[in-house]
DNA sequence: CATGAATGAGGATTCATTCAT
DNA sequence: TATGAATGAATCCTCATTCAT
């Protein structure tokens, strides 16, 4: 699983969704690159036309509107970002091995996980990152996955380690989430978007963000 | 010190710098609220015009192009963040009262500081953090600040703590920036930029902030 | 050969040549038409579209900027004037008639040529005369051809004539090219530019004309 | 006379007419040196005040609108350029010595006399040349000069030295001037506009070209 | 008399989108 | 389906001119 960029994966779905043609495929990379390199205010189409090598009147054939495209693009992150942490065959998936496994094992494989997604979807992280703010359909969107569908998920797995006393029941739940996410998505974000040509140890960097969360929520 | 946000700031310097005119003070003060509203790209200057009740030529008279007013207004921000990192009468006043102080004090005077601070500015914050990838400038200035002046002063404090033994030497002081960077810069822009609607309990956060980071540092 | 103006020859050439689209050509008469009666710098993109009932747009689908505009119109001038006098196989059409021609014939020969030229091209030649002097394009062309290519051409045809008695060489060479040129031009300029409407008996002045070198030289 | 430029004339004349003030001056000369490198329209009058050392208002305290300052600097030159040819005290003065020259001395002393009028005034001419197309003022004032004034004396000149013999009266009489003004007029341009930095052997090119003219017209 | 800040109309150019081929 | 020429509104910026100081 997640072997694939996002975009490779949205070209070769095949389970009943429909592919992607070549030319919208060529489309999508080019247009993200262009928007993550320039942001998406600052891209022509025709830009993205040239780099796909398609005309221009091609692009709009495919999708409606320039924002269409983007969304098209952003959208997915946001809920393939998060999918681990409600999908009941995904949590299976990733967390399969152990059943009551300790949860800093659990934080070793969630972050594990997420940092490899990134690593293939760098670009779409930025472009999501730059543009939420000015897209109330990513917000929405956004919104609708995380306060829907991961947070009350974690309320729960957070209450059950803190009854393990594993975390301190000094910290209020929601602190702990926003602690916890801060510090994991504050180094993926460092990692690949603030300092990606820094020469990382990221087994290392890995290791001691999981120390620094178990300790501090301790 | 630091009760006016930046542009109030700017505006009434009479030490023996130049004051802004009041038409340049509300150019600067539209832009800022459209730039944090719709980013820099998708402002128009006849809109700044408007919002600031002059010509759209005034705005070229004072700032040659939309770009040198984007960094008249973001640049500033970027070393005001900074000072009481480096600068030694801001690290006085800052942090005068005791001398050999705890780092958790430390800490708390520092966040509470530029909690404050961010306050005071979350326009210029989410403008500084939507434009930085896309304007050389500005992150020309910000390594300058960062890796020029922070980075250095940072490190020399925690390698003290760290044979004090209140910071463990088990980790690289890298990564012990790292982690304590995220986690305060984090909390800032959870608090200001992501959910700044949300109801927040400030001194409970800050205080559990702190606890975190120094217990996650052991 | 020349029965048609520049512009109209631009369009057709079919030989192999990429033909202008009719929009092009609307748009290319009309920049001239202005240009000519106006002067580059004070005419406005969005005139020459009106004129032309084309959208502004159109214009700089086709030219990238005004200049690119006006330098298709008048680079082509500079060559197609001075054409007769270095490209052998024009020198043939034109001279073809004798072998060892006196050289009045070869003047009035010329003179007649490049006068019509310029009758069918009057605008070109206004324009070019008021433009030269701000366009180093302009006036590097202009020496790429008139030093590079008339010239030397001329001044083994000067030579020649002045071994064979016809002039005088009492005079310098390029002094001879001087006074020929500009007596010549000189014409040209008044009859088209300086009083195109005055009633000229263009037969009468071109034999004067003619008169007034041949005896002027020896 | 006229070893000043016009603008030091125009200065320093004090006969009765109001002297320029200091500010005027430099506001001429600024305006002169830039309309002549880039064209009337292509200069702005906040770089002439910059180049005169002046506000821009200033400019427009002492002319109303820019186009009365391209006036007031070229008109003069039509009239300064064209007097020697009608105004009487000027006539004496130039053509004092003798009384009943040959016409080939007249000749010199004109050529000699303007030549060095343009020697001191070249910035003047290129302006002149480059904006009379576009200013109607000018080509009413140029046409009341040539037409008005000094036509009707070169004509009565030509016919007197034609009924003299010292001009064949093959030639028309207008056809007469226009060969000798174009070849004059056409050195000075040749000299001082199309080719200033050639290097120059002024006397011997005068001289020729006084030859040229004498035997042209027999 | 001189200044220069302010104006706003107008300039060249870009761009998302449409549509005939 | 794919194209790319055409569009015209919108953009950033310039500039001659005005006017309060």
């Amino acid at each position: 699983m997640d072997e694939k960029d996002l975009l490779h994966e949205l070209m070769t779905n095949t389970d009943d969704e429909i592919k992607l043609t070549p030319k919208q495929a060529k489309i999508l990379q080019a247009a993200m690159e262009i928007f993550a390199e320039k942001g998406y205010a600052s891209t022509s189409t025709s830009e993205i036309a040239k780099r796909a090598g398609v005309a221009e009147g091609t692009i709009f054939r495919h999708y409606k509107t320039k924002k269409e495209l983007l969304l098209s693009i952003v959208s997915p992150m946001i809920t393939k970002f998060a999918i681990p942490f409600f999908a009941d065959h995904f949590i299976k998936e990733v967390f399969e091995k152990k059943e009551n496994e300790s949860y800093e094992e659990l934080l070793r494989t969630i972050i594990i996980n997420r940092f490899n997604f990134v690593k293939r979807n760098q670009s779409l992280l930025k472009i999501l990152l730059q543009e939420i703010s000015f897209h109330e359909e990513l917000q929405i969107k956004f919104k609708e996955i995380f306060i829907g569908k991961v947070y009350p998920r974690f309320t729960k797995l957070i209450k059950q380690y803190t009854e393990q006393g594993e975390i301190s029941n000094d910290f209020n739940p929601n602190t702990v989430i926003r602690l916890m996410m801060t510090t994991v998505i504050g180094f993926i974000i460092t990692r690949f978007v603030v300092m990606p040509n820094h020469e990382w140890d990221d087994e290392y960097e890995i290791e001691q963000t999981i120390r620094f969360i178990r300790n501090g929520l301790q």
